[in-house]
DNA sequence: TTCTCTGCAAACGCTTTGCACGGAT
DNA sequence: ATCCGTGCAAAGCGTTTGCAGAGAA
């Protein structure tokens, strides 16, 4: 997704765009490995010192209720935000250096017999794993 | 699976088998909803009375430690507990009887080219939406 | 003034941990 | 007597809620 103007771009979708705001939709445009919470806040309190958790869930909150950004559950315990992507795509989190990268998937591929009589409404697919760059630095898989 | 005999089955994997933990197995065994913690401490505590939680966790910990039982996560809040089942499959969830069906889906097919360079160790697919049960009952999708 | 965003503190739900009792070997 | 499974109570962790004060319109 390609966002100029943040400001504009949450005014636009009726969200006032206050500099905590803004400053956690940026981190979510300039991070593309889809940050925890936790990820999000340690980013910023060093610029927000006075940020607390609780705006940065409120923020996540209302921007994947305007489906500005998208909820990815990889492991149970952590959820994880990334800018919201209408096209059918996968996950895949690198085991070694615990980085979540987009995967170009066609789901429709994947329709099946087993399914026909299902209604299908949403699909995640998501792989674990070792990423490229991971085994090019020949870090032996355990 | 078939596991003819719960008592002679957790012996061969090593483990004692208490009242409890067999009730818990064959709990699963009898259910192939891929029920959660609750729910399994739900259907138990009527006829095990002094049943604690704690004993549901450690037994499913347990059992998952062995390749017993396997955690399928869904949403993120909930775990939810399946026979370990070595077989390629996906699991579709359907939002108005809450119910998870194994679909069977072969991985091989969707293996593409935006993931040569990766090395996949697992993989996870999960539907959501609506069952073949409730559509045929004319529930209407909202 | 009025509205609403922020952020502290407390609550909450799920899961794990510490520990003592009791049953099995 | 030793080992280990059980279950209570408390702690831990991520997330949500209640609420008061600050800031914007």
């Amino acid at each position: 997704m390609n966002i100029n103007n943040v400001d504009i771009y949450l005014r636009d979708q009726g969200i006032k765009p206050s500099y905590q705001r803004k400053r956690v939709l940026e981190h979510i445009i300039e991070h593309h490995d889809h940050p925890t919470v936790n990820q999000i806040y340690d980013a910023l309190i060093c610029e927000i010192p006075t940020l607390s958790k609780t705006t940065v869930y409120n923020t996540l909150n209302l921007f994947t209720l305007k489906k500005i950004v998208e909820i990815i559950t990889i492991e149970g315990t952590e959820t994880r935000y990334d800018l919201f992507n209408p096209k059918p795509h996968a996950h895949f989190k690198c085991d070694k250096c615990q980085i979540v990268y987009d995967i170009d998937l066609d789901f429709s591929k994947i329709a099946n017999e087993d399914l026909k009589n299902y209604i299908v409404k949403d699909q995640y697919i998501h792989f674990i794993g070792i990423c490229p760059s991971c085994s090019k630095k020949g870090i032996v898989q355990d």
